[in-house]
DNA sequence: TTAGGCATGTAACCCGTTACATGATTTG
DNA sequence: CAAATCATGTAACGGGTTACATGCCTAA
């Protein structure tokens, strides 16, 4: 009854074609940046029992054991099938937690100074994200082509974008109010 | 170097009053739905820890153990200023996780009524969040002298209003845009 | 009287990060 | 040759959910 998501993202990677660890969490790192992260303690473990289970198998001529080099991994048929039942399943909606909007709600315990640093990160921070998105989508409209995701990519960064830009305006409307609000 | 942001808000809310475990997590599931959660298993243990730390402690006439009754806690001094120091803290950004824009972006796998219907069930689910929210803005305006904090809880509700609204009309749109697709 | 909400609590278990350890390869 | 990056892996630890156990009180 519980969610490892981990195991199914890492089998939907090599879905694509067989990589190493290391290149499944750079494409975590880079292209779900916006909804999705995993730390190299949970990919290494599960690939490893992913490959116990027969889900994932070590590409010939890589070493199995012994000598630290690259090891790549292959999806199995297997592993495919596990890959579509977990797709087939409706989304888990994960708890989502915001330390900044908790503080906002204290925001009475915090000098004026403080709340408006506060609310300068996070929307320097938002600003950041929506350049990065943006940047990504230009890559992807120039090969929304090339494959079958590519188009759903799209839908998800144009997403990504608005989501952010709303973040950016409430922010600075939320400092202008503030300011009006302090010398009343 | 661990967050433990549980313990703070248990002490931010009894900051503003006395009152029961059960209390504090009707408050987190109602006042603070669009951005935290906490569980029963997660929050008597921590009041038991924190009273036994000094940072709260039982109201007088209350039974401290034994019997199973209403118990409340009540901050100590202490314990406020442990919120005030977390309080002062840059907020921590929480890794965010969402499994349907995990599906999406390999929604090739899928066929067009299961993406559809995933579309579907995150458009619903969004309206209701808005509907709730709007409820509570309204609720809000009419109190809003009432504490120093209201005119920030505006403010977050309406920050949730904004996403929400995102989510809906970007829904509403990628599902027309589907169905251009299927029959183009 | 019974269903539902009030109310507290624990144990098992998994999730996930962090810190640490190790070493190869590439590039300036 | 040194630094950065590639690359794999484990152990410890805390975070957090879920399931379970218990029993009171109140309204239909």
């Amino acid at each position: 009854m519980r969610k490892n998501a981990t195991r199914f993202v890492i089998l939907g990677l090599l879905a694509e074609g067989p990589m190493t660890g290391y290149d499944i969490k750079k494409i975590i790192d880079i292209r779900f940046r916006y909804f999705w992260s995993e730390s190299y303690g949970q990919i290494y473990p599960e690939l490893k029992k992913l490959t116990k289970e027969g889900l994932l198998e070590h590409l010939p001529g890589e070493p199995d054991d012994g000598a630290r080099q690259k090891k790549r991994y292959k999806i199995t048929d297997e592993g495919k099938g596990a890959f579509a039942g977990w797709m087939s399943l409706p989304p888990e909606v994960e708890r989502q937690r915001s330390e900044f909007l908790l503080k906002l709600y204290w925001a009475p315990w915090l000098s004026q100074r403080k709340i408006s640093d506060f609310v300068g990160d996070f929307s320097r921070r938002h600003g950041k994200d929506l350049d990065i998105l943006q940047r990504m989508e230009s890559e992807m409209e120039s090969i929304v082509d090339d494959h079958a995701n590519h188009w759903w990519i799209l839908r998800i960064l144009r997403l990504g974008q608005r989501v952010n830009e709303v973040y950016l305006g409430w922010a600075k409307e939320l400092l202008t109010e503030m300011e009006e609000r302090e010398h009343d």
